[in-house]
DNA sequence: GGTGTTACTATCAAATTGAAACTAACGGTA
DNA sequence: TACCGTTAGTTTCAATTTGATAGTAACACC
């Protein structure tokens, strides 16, 4: 598509698809989520080929939602460590996790619980200010004006 | 990628994005929750190349996502409107666009209010259950065995 | 008969991706 | 010293995907 252009339109769905409109991306995230830090780690997790790899790192980096930090001096490592940017991305994956929960359901599924309760995560999206469900309102949506 | 690998993944993300990671995808049901239905007008709402677009509907009509509906038949002419499954896909849609709305903000963006309160729309994700924020507890991740 | 609309398909160059092999910089072992 | 293994990549190149442009089919309207 076209990352630069994204970034200028008002829709902030655009804007994040910018970088996240991409199967890889967000898998790499998702490993990052679980614990990954390490170049060779992603790659045998997702079965990437690193240039991809290598590109996709740089990518999320650059955007902001990654971190390089060297691990090691000699020989020279690098590993990438999630940023609050990333890790504010969890809601999304959830998100897309339920989806896929509910709608390609079949077979094991890797499932989520939290550590504190024991309780299975299910992870819906709310309105914040009137607590409803989103999907469940008539939504008004609001264009700026052209300047 | 790989869309018919990932649909055996036992991770409901990757499940997922066998059809949902790429951009053109998303920003179509974007379009078609703001009540875009017919291929002109998503191809001039996106901007997308006819081919482009064609594809992307076709493999969106065989996930489930949308559904075609003759709407003349004479000339013959066909619609695109969502399925239960792709409404259900509105709030991976918020919270992608909550994520842009805080990461990538600058500048003039789209807004979404509560029709009934008026009120403009914070979308969260929380664990139905706890009622906890996800990314704000811990989680514990259990994978299926292997068969 | 001519123009406009809608929903595409055809063609083809350019960009992206994926697979495989290779490299650099070490550390450990024999 | 020679050799192997690990980590984080780069190089190369074929195959696939994409994007832009133009064309088509089936009408409606004037």
């Amino acid at each position: 598509m076209n990352g630069e252009n994204n970034c200028n339109e008002p829709c902030p769905i655009a804007r994040s698809l910018a970088f996240a409109g991409d199967a890889w991306s967000l898998l790499i995230l998702r490993d990052a989520h679980a614990g990954l830090t390490r170049f060779d780690q992603f790659r045998k997790s997702l079965g990437i080929a690193p240039t991809m790899l290598t590109r996709r790192l740089a990518t999320l980096t650059e955007e902001g939602l990654l971190e390089k930090r060297r691990y090691s001096e000699h020989p020279p490592r690098e590993e990438y460590l999630l940023t609050a940017a990333g890790r504010d991305f969890l809601p999304v994956l959830f998100m897309i996790g339920e989806w896929g929960r509910q709608y390609r359901g079949g077979g094991k599924l890797v499932r989520f619980f939290d550590a504190e309760t024991g309780t299975e995560i299910k992870a819906v999206a709310v309105d914040e200010v009137t607590g409803a469900r989103i999907g469940t309102r008539p939504i008004r949506i609001v264009t700026p004006e052209e300047s």
